[in-house]
DNA sequence: GATGCGAACGTAATCGTTTTCATGGGGATT
DNA sequence: AATCCCCATGAAAACGATTACGTTCGCATC
């Protein structure tokens, strides 16, 4: 045992433990050939008897890598948040890969301020913010810096991004409700200038312009919100006719409307049926459990990370740059259906206008 | 405009553009004074210009600080988990620091493995997990990284602890049963091996013991998953004589518990109370609310990392070495206590044995 | 006018790795 | 037996910052 006393034991000390030169500690170490089998033994041998770690920064300095990538993310929810780092996580270890996060930003200027922090520290960028869109980038983003956007609506070539199919997913909830045979069904829209609102929206729409072409198209203001949800449900209820079925744009304005159908006495889905989006937790305990549409946020924060580190990996420009992840649509109680034999049914993932 | 085609200027550029040496750059730039006032600002000009930013793992090389704190967490629950890494990002950013998040850990070795990776990328290391005890951190923590555990079963001195108060929160809630009039409380227990679930089986003790000394300790076995609350919950209603209130170790648990009593025509709280703990979103949401124990995990991430930060700043070691944060219960509707006027009582942080 | 002193600034060492290039020795080939 | 080549190895130059230590001034003091 040689001076084990000192902090912690650095390339060189392996060396002179081992008795070769500091190049051979590192080749051999780094699975690149160029060694003897006995001396890589001696090496690997002298660098666990010292508790060897490689000083990750003076690497980072030399190899102008750093194995780490960077998640910008909103103030978000909290479902959705840990789900999306879950997937981010796993798929990033499985890769060697370190995450640095950066979360809950509120301004346009915080998530520049927290970009710029990250400059240097991360090989590349996933970025999900409302905030965010190609001005944003051009100013903020260096070049070099590889990045994929999640949930964006930033169409530019230049960058990568990766959505939820929301409107497949509308699409398909909206004619399941139709196919079950409510004549007419109501949105609750999400909060104007939010990305996957206006996709679910046009779902809406594009799904009762085939399927119910002489039904009256019945949009009512939410901003994703349980309060804004309630606010809707009673407008619902006065509205004439009433509508057969409400479609709520999210799961949280969907229990907010449901509370609402409650203390109105309203029956659901006996009287009004009901289905969300999202498929929180929640959607299965309220009564009568909500039908939603699910997306699956692990899976889309791990094929993020997989398209990132493609990014990383070849020097090219890659060729397809956006990309879009399936959902699938619950059904449970408050739709109204009778359950089917299969109720989950799967929805093509496809590219849509 | 000097050569801004290269790559990323160094400090090197910032100095010939600036016309002094790298030496005064870094001491202008990084505010340490022997500078003029004027060539203050030619530099400050020449950094803008080039946009210079400092190398990251240069500085680290040098200064041995990375100015990033680690997060080991276990694979948790998803409201509890964003709502940590919330307040611990909040937290880090108010001081500068970055966040290197390593999550869902399943094994011990795992664990093991993720805190190496870390090493010489962190200053420090918080960790939350139900493998990390006494020896685990012997053999994988350096005694030069300091160290925050949190919920953690570790006594020894030479770790710095936080935990949440598992044990007055149980204390409270089951004080707060019997104050309403149940005569007899049992308890859904959690898994046998974890610390919160320990702490709260004592607290649930403490307080039979003490209010209500004459009725019978009913424990039931549970593991923390709705699953095994269903069962209880069956098993609870076999009971004879049977308990007037069911105090759940953890919400899924009563959540569980609930169905099975929904299930059997039982009517909560008419003819039996219930409670958890926690306070997830579902417990809002069910029918009827839970009462429950509310667990600010956004503080305890906040309060942790203001914790860390101060074993970075000291070289001196903290005298404090365990600590703990407060809770509150939250009446609803499930326990049956008609609705006092204020809801949600505070309980005081008390140490414990 | 010589001396001392402090502020402003530059030179160079340093951090721990990777990587290029040179070197030497030991087969294999001729 | 001479030549060639390959392969294991080592020496040293990067990488980009910080900082201890000199150096050069200008100015006040004696």
């Amino acid at each position: 045992m040689t001076a084990t006393t000192g902090k912690a034991a650095t390339i060189k000390d392996v060396a002179r433990e081992a008795r070769v030169s500091v190049a051979s500690v590192s080749r051999s170490l780094n699975g690149n050939g160029g060694v003897t089998a006995e001396t890589a033994l001696r090496i690997r041998a002298a660098a666990d008897r010292l508790h060897y770690v490689p000083h990750a920064a003076a690497r980072m300095l030399i190899t102008r890598r750093s194995n780490t990538i960077g998640a910008l993310l909103p103030d978000l929810y909290g479902e959705f948040f840990s789900e999306l780092i879950r997937g981010i996580d796993l798929a990033a270890r499985a890769r060697g890969l370190h995450l640095l996060v950066s979360s809950s930003h509120d301004g346009a200027e915080d998530a520049a301020a927290a970009l710029r922090a990250m400059q240097g520290r991360v090989d590349g960028m996933l970025i999900l913010s409302a905030h965010v869109d190609a001005a944003f980038l051009q100013a903020n983003l260096p070049r070099s810096l590889p990045a994929v956007l999640l949930n964006s609506a930033v169409t530019s070539p230049a960058y990568a991004v990766l959505n939820v199919d929301n409107y497949a997913g509308a699409y398909a909830m909206v004619r399941h409700l139709l196919g079950a045979g409510h004549a007419s069904v109501a949105l609750i829209a999400g909060p104007a200038g939010n990305f996957d609102a206006q996709q679910r929206d046009k779902g809406y729409r594009a799904a009762m312009a085939k399927h119910a072409p002489h039904a009256p198209i019945t949009v009512l203001a939410g901003d994703f919100s349980e309060e804004s949800g309630y606010r809707a449900g009673r407008e619902v209820l006065a509205l004439r006719p009433r509508p057969r079925a409400v479609f709520a744009a999210n799961d949280m304005m969907a229990v907010g409307c449901l509370a609402a159908f409650k203390e109105a006495g309203v029956r659901v889905p006996q009287d009004i049926a009901l289905a969300g989006f999202d498929d929180i937790p929640i959607a299965r305990y309220v009564t009568p459990p909500l039908s939603t549409v699910r997306v699956s946020i692990a899976e889309l924060g791990r094929s993020a990370l997989e398209r990132l580190a493609a990014l990383l990996e070849k020097t090219e420009p890659l060729p397809a740059h956006a990309d879009t992840l399936g959902c699938k649509i619950v059904i449970r109680e408050s739709c109204g259906a009778s359950l089917i034999a299969t109720s989950i049914q799967n929805i093509l993932s496809t590219s849509h206008p």
